[in-house]
DNA sequence: TGCCAGGCCCTCTTTAGGGCCTT
């Protein structure tokens, strides 16, 4: 059974590229169909927090300026994370971050990214929209709290990588979903989602 | 004070443009 590590980072921008650096990351881990363990953190980014992005997460500078150094809590987090597999909602932005800052701290990702946000594209076309904050209503998702904060965003995650797969498991009476399968559906375009898994079962038997 | 990106994917497409999604 894949455990698997969900991510979530709040951060002063859209991209390390442009000098954004994280304010919180929450990770939580997920097997065996639960929420096993939880970690969660804001770190000081030493850069400034615009107002409209205070505004959305909630998180000032005030509330970082005396918080731990980014690369310590990254250190944290990557300890905590391990080599499980990661899953974030629009993965590819998290990635970025991941990245950029485990790079800063000379260290390297060993695993693969799976997005949940693609994952939803694929398995969940007719939603209204694949926000995450739709997801959850439209799928009546536990509420984990206030939605742009890291934990209650990588809860929700977690709590929709669980739906995913109990969908997919219900769709194609599968009795389990492995990390492969999630990673050949999140490979494939939007019409093909019947194909890969009926190739999938195909080259299991 | 508070700017900023980029991969995915659809379509009136493919020699491109633009919406979605993350903060």
């Amino acid at each position: 059974m894949t455990t698997y590590a969900v991510i979530d980072f709040e951060t002063t921008g859209l991209s390390p590229g442009c000098g954004a650096r994280p304010t919180e990351i929450a990770v939580v881990l997920v097997s065996n169909g639960t929420i096993t363990d939880r970690y969660q953190s804001l770190m000081n980014p030493e850069v400034y927090i615009p107002s409209d992005i205070q505004a959305l997460t909630g998180i000032t500078n005030e509330m970082v300026r005396n918080a731990p150094s980014v690369g310590g809590i990254m250190k944290q987090a990557a300890r905590f994370v391990g080599n499980h597999p990661i899953v974030a909602h629009n993965a590819a932005f998290d990635k970025k971050f991941w990245d950029a800052e485990l790079q800063r701290i000379q260290l390297h990702r060993q695993q693969t990214f799976t997005c949940s946000l693609l994952l939803s594209r694929r398995i969940f076309p007719d939603a209204p929209n694949h926000k995450l904050g739709t997801l959850v209503h439209t799928l009546r998702l536990p509420n984990t709290g206030r939605s742009h904060r890291a934990l209650a965003d990588a809860e929700s995650t977690a709590y929709l990588l669980l739906r995913l797969k109990q969908e997919l498991m219900h769709r194609f009476r599968l009795t389990d979903v492995s990390h492969e399968l999630l990673l050949a559906i999140q490979g494939k375009s939007r019409n093909q989602l019947e194909t890969c898994v009926s190739n999938y079962r195909d080259a299991k038997k």
